[in-house]
DNA sequence: CGCACATTCAACCAAATGGTTGACGATTGC
DNA sequence: GCAATCGTCAACCATTTGGTTGAATGTGCG
């Protein structure tokens, strides 16, 4: 798995991850707080990030004891990019996307976060 | 794995599916065409297209003895516009594009289809 | 100092993945 | 009809994945 394209699927291909990854869209967060919604332990949450890292799709910094992930969306890019090249997609049709995205967000299970 | 994004995501995390759909961009393929630039059995190439073939990305019609593989490029088109919500990516910048399928296709040493 | 908190490490486990080989069911062509 | 070809199936294997728990590490706070 050295090729770019190989981890950043591969990440993506979790739901999980790619829950987090939404979360993150809307700020950094902590270690604990991106594992709050999910029924799982803190430890495979920080596995998952480990994997969002290595992916490059995330960032992690460390001040105090607490880690904070920012999410890095233009690692997406290469990703994106060769995609295109299969269906010559238009330019992002945002209706559809935001649809999309509410049914992602929506069918995770993790929604109530309190 | 029952979103479908995971599926798709999944199948796009392989380097030799991904070559598969590279192939598939330029014609329909007959399985054991496809199975003969990689030094794999064809069991297991068979096995990479039920991957391909679940995630919607490929269909095959069978047609004498001989299955057909057809690329099916709109397969992407949830999971693309899922990565663009995250970076607003441009539409497809054509010159990025095409280095990097060159580097895609130039690193998969499946290239020498006689 | 000493405890509580934030996060990771280590060991373990079940299930999935990616590959192999060999047998098998269709189909075609001599 | 029979042999060769196309492709999948079945059994098997090693490795990876995604999760668990409990201990360990590092940091802040009263």
């Amino acid at each position: 798995m050295s090729d770019p394209l190989d981890t950043v699927f591969a990440a993506l291909a979790d739901p999980t991850r790619r829950a987090i990854l939404s979360m993150l869209l809307e700020d950094d967060m902590a270690v604990t707080d991106v594992a709050h919604p999910f029924e799982m332990s803190l430890a495979a949450i920080s596995k998952h990030l480990v994997i969002l890292s290595r992916a490059g799709l995330i960032t992690q910094e460390k001040r105090g004891r607490v880690k904070w992930c920012k999410l890095e969306p233009d690692a997406m890019r290469a990703a994106s990019i060769w995609m295109q090249g299969f269906g010559q997609f238009e330019a992002v049709n945002l209706d559809a996307f935001e649809r999309f995205l509410e049914t992602e967000l929506g069918t995770q299970g993790t929604t109530d976060a309190d």
